[in-house]
DNA sequence: ATTTGTAGTTACCTCGCAGTAACCAGAATC
DNA sequence: GATTCTGGTTACTGCGAGGTAACTACAAAT
């Protein structure tokens, strides 16, 4: 999932792509955004993934310092996530991103919803 | 390559993803920037990738607009690759996500070289 | 006549990403 | 005592991304 010659490169671009260059993660931190969010807000909101990609991706975005994790110990379980520094100081490169795409795909639907419509 | 079900989505950040998000696309519209290049450049700079996935992901780049392809009608042949407008205005972004990533990941080396050290 | 150079294409094969379904703990509710 | 709720984990499986190697056209150089 990470590829270990990407962030083994000597260029940072590459280096990043490595780690944050796959097509989940950068979903992930756009639905986490600002918010605390719990694991199943997570499953369901997410189109598409399956738990246990989910669980691994989480895993590695906060091994990768971009996500903070907190594990009450209550029974059932309930875990917190949210971005750390350093995630949320790549929101503003995924505005950039939807910005772009706006602005030179070919229209589709004139008016954006992003994160509102991210239902199954 | 291109993931069907992310264009398809609602969400402009995730039809982004659909299209450029795949570990090469970055790459090779950061190595292109904003000069002319003919395949074998491409195929000797970018380090670790097929010729077969490089003619892949030009052509889809191609589709998606973010690259011109000129193929003079000589022999051997010849073909330059250039960025479009929406592809040149994609670099800014790999430029926030170099910076990101340089102010962010656990540090390594202090000096960036970047484009210049891509050989194989 | 053979080699070289360019930009691919094709067939073949393998490895691993990712999906599905079942299962776990243990308290609380019915 | 059975079900529910949460946040996972595990085993099994399949598909497809992506690698390798061989091959193409045709002109010019040796």
């Amino acid at each position: 999932m990470r590829d270990e010659r990407f962030c083994a490169s000597n260029c940072s671009l590459t280096r990043a792509i490595g780690t944050i260059g796959n097509k989940w993660k950068p979903i992930i931190i756009n639905v986490i955004g600002t918010r605390t969010i719990r694991f199943g807000q997570l499953d369901s909101i997410i189109p598409l993934i399956s738990r246990k990609v989910l669980t691994e991706q989480l895993k590695e975005l906060e091994e990768d310092g971009l996500l903070e994790r907190l594990a009450y110990k209550e029974l059932p379980p309930r875990v917190d996530y949210k971005l750390s520094e350093k995630g949320l100081a790549f929101l503003p490169i995924l505005e950039n991103i939807k910005e772009w795409n706006c602005k030179y795909e070919v229209a589709l639907t004139p008016k954006e919803t992003d994160r509102i419509t991210y239902a199954k």
